[in-house]
DNA sequence: CATGAATGAGGCTTCATTCAT
DNA sequence: AATGAATGAAGCCTCATTCAT
């Protein structure tokens, strides 16, 4: 990845997609990322040699940054439970906080210019969430699945909820501690921890 | 007389869009579609003024037939638990039956192009399944959040696991037991059904 | 010129393409006309084979009217002045009275489909006007040019202050005068008949 | 410092709009305006927003640079009358040398697409040729009219007549003399300035 | 003949990408 | 490297005309 000049640049690049990419769709020309990066057209392909290679780098550094937010000061000593609850909640917090990066991503998930190693890239971002729901799970009922599996579950569960809170931002605190018992009677079958 | 206006050609159109869409995602050209369809390029717009008409109406048909399938046979004898364990087969059978039914209909859930109208008009496709879930819950801990809320939810783990069966065609049995489980808990609290 | 069954739809078709012309402009789909002449649109072609023709036709007719207008009740025995000032007046009355035609008219008058032929045709139908113009400028500044161009000339003036009535129809009378006495000059060269 | 958008370009696609538009009319392509103009289809976009846009400012060009070619070296010692005719001679003898440009601009003339603002700044193109009616018609039959009444009849004879001399080029002087008595007629009344 | 669906050739415009400056 | 004009391949849709009923 050899790095051109400004790193500014590039981010402001990847920063104006998101906004452009929240509000218009995947649809939305280069030159309108461009214009809002306030990078000429032409600059934006010094720094992404296609379209389809931006938004797979966007892809990459939003669920990157999802997953830092949410795994951010865990306590390795709290219990699992506790552990999943404080990560829900950076979750969301950083999602409501950022319904552009929020919506942008929700848009490239499903896009087909994101690749298959894009894909695997994205889900190595995940591994701290990852580590953390293999042992909350250990001993539940979902202790004999594909750890991918049960990630793409709470995966699913944590979105729809984002999802939900955007749309009705008032509850967003509610439907937080609704989806967080959901997520744990998933993860490890009841409402307390799998070791008790 | 003239040539009168063919259900079959309309249904034709709309078949070749599922298939199309599902290999080649929503940019597909009209003229590609209605090539597939085995119609000329302008035949397609006397069936559908418009693309995004042509999206909408797709997608409202495929939520509907998918509902349809999910809720048939019901037993309305049959306890909570059971129907929802019935209709949740019924769901993920006919999904992983219609692969390209189900990718199209992915794609479309989250197209700009469809509207609101459309997603409102979809969610009633889904009341059948929503009154399930309705009567599932009660007494259980989503009985205070909104129904949409829960259908949601539900909805996010069974299309979850749907494109993880899809993936891993082999262990669709398996996923759809566990995923079944996961689904009960989230509604019900228990793997019992709700004290009555 | 085998005349289909219904003279009436034939009329009906010519009729609204002159008010849907006047409206829209000769880009008017045949359709449009079709629809709004009561017809459906195969029909249309029944009775013009081709849109160019419905548009020759179309000229000629209203050119045929106008002139009928303008020409009807000349007295023969009036002084030539009187008798452009009555055709003159019948013109321009028929004209602000028929303002569709007229719009029609002005445009076809420059379309590219409307060939050599109907423009030949067409002042063919000017024969009276033309005759009366034949004999007011006898003796006068345009008695050595081609009839033709005076006629031409008559008509621009006539054409051009008929369009500034259309406009402002509070002042179509007073400029209805100011344009007899202007094609007067041009015609005769004074406001006093020829022979006088 | 990209490439510059060049003035060149912008003018060679107006002259061959001019060209193409005189011998194939306003239906014209713009794929084909830009292969005349040895331009890319997709450049022509860059220079006019829209296939209308060149129009206006199409339609706007011509009839400046008539209006310009009309009233160069005018002597404004000289008499109404024979700044007129000057006016006159130079308005045709630039009509019959730019047919094509005389035809594209009879065509924009009436075109549907031409705004009612182009309509207006293509007056005040004409404002020199009003200001020279407006001193000939003192003291004359068109003293109480409105001037851009005088203007619009004028333009007509003159248009007329130009149209009437790209048919017969032979005759084209003859008839511009007597295309300007009559212009003269329809001013001022008589051959003779308007008294002083 | 009437009807209106079927056809398919274009038309205008957008846009990712390239290239001259 | 930055800029923004240049390119031309599509894409959606319209419409005159034909044709099955």
């Amino acid at each position: 990845m050899p790095r051109p000049r400004s790193e500014d640049r590039r981010n402001a690049i990847l920063r104006a997609a998101t906004r452009v990419i929240a509000s218009q769709g995947l649809g939305t020309a280069t030159a309108t990322i461009a214009k809002e990066a306030g990078v000429s057209n032409g600059s934006l392909f010094t720094y992404f040699d296609t379209k389809a290679k931006l938004l797979n780098e966007l892809f990459l550094a939003l669920k990157t940054e999802m997953s830092a937010a949410a795994t951010a000061d865990l306590r390795a000593g709290d219990a699992p439970r506790e552990q999943v609850r404080h990560m829900w909640t950076q979750w969301w917090r950083w999602a409501t906080a950022n319904p552009d990066k929020r919506r942008a991503l929700a848009q490239l998930q499903v896009a087909d210019d994101i690749t298959a190693d894009t894909h695997r890239a994205a889900s190595l971002a995940f591994s701290g969430i990852a580590g953390l729901l293999e042992r909350s799970r250990a001993n539940g009922p979902m202790q004999d699945v594909p750890l991918g599996f049960v990630l793409t579950l709470v995966n699913a569960i944590a979105e729809a909820t984002i999802d939900e809170m955007i749309r009705e931002p008032a509850e967003a605190e509610a439907r937080g501690s609704v989806a967080f018992e959901a997520i744990w009677r998933v993860l490890a079958g009841s409402s307390t921890a799998p070791t008790a």
